[in-house]
DNA sequence: GTAATACCCCATTAAGTCGATAGGGTTTAT
DNA sequence: ATAAACCCTATCGACTTAATGGGGTATTAC
């Protein structure tokens, strides 16, 4: 299941897209516009920010900013970052590979071969998905 | 995360489908082979049971046994029963729908979307591998 | 420079889930 | 009848999640 925190996180970046143009988004703006608890979200960029995916600016008129091209942010990276492994078993993770304390051989073992499948398969969607591609279908809904 | 429920659950199916000749196998086999709380794989078997994937036998000699020929139990179907739905999020799952309470429209929601094409890549996974299969991956083994 | 704005950090809490344990009850084959 | 095996309910500690609260620190506009 996709915690609140990363749907909180999608919405967010989506929202930060969709308004590139005004400059750096405060926290306020986003919250009121997303319904989500503005000290909740607060921790949430930070995580996006620490993660490269986001920047931010102080002071009056500061707020927070995409750091690389909308078309380059995947969403495998996104819900990477705020909901850790993709993958069902940490056995065929990626980025977060921890051996199966039970489990004596991954070769043979029917549940991680298949959960290798499931990850691939899923990582490919993910991939092939980024963060601008998301928030046009999002605002598809202003235009009409 | 697969939760150890359904881990132990799929194993218990194999060591079943594995050891199918030798009539009803008891909780006590399972547990000892495969390290598992005897109470815990009692409720987790439960469950199984009322998911119609095994039957039991009572009395001396008793035991669990599938109900189904086990190239017709489909690994999506015992996730299912063990961990609920196979979808990231409720507006999307095919058993277990329920509606966003944040989400004005399914439609335009780009969460929505993505979650859709992940369930369907991860089902399309589940959907095609049986226990059956999955029981000759983790036995060949004992065949070298 | 100073006040307003906005980011940053830490600690706590209520609720919920997970894995496991305990104890007792019922059914059935021998 | 008795032992083996299934069935049911309740509870527990540990952990995670979603959210709050309070108090900073940095920076911009004026």
């Amino acid at each position: 299941m996709l915690s609140k925190k990363t749907k909180y996180g999608i919405k967010a970046l989506t929202y930060i897209c969709g308004h590139e143009s005004d400059g750096p988004i405060p926290i306020s703006k986003i919250s009121e516009a997303e319904n989500i608890s503005h000290k909740f979200l607060e921790t949430i960029l930070l995580t996006l920010k620490k993660g490269g995916i986001v920047s931010s600016k102080k002071g009056k008129g500061g707020g927070y900013y995409l750091l690389k091209d909308p078309y380059e942010i995947l969403m495998s990276d996104i819900i990477r970052l705020l909901s850790g492994p993709i993958a069902m078993v940490p056995c065929v993770s990626l980025n977060f590979y921890e051996k199966c304390d039970d489990c004596p051989d991954e070769e043979t073992c029917g549940i991680n071969r298949l959960m290798l499948e499931v990850r691939d398969s899923t990582l490919k969607v993910l991939r092939e998905k980024s963060l601008a591609q998301l928030t046009k279908q999002s605002s598809r809904q202003n235009i009409t």
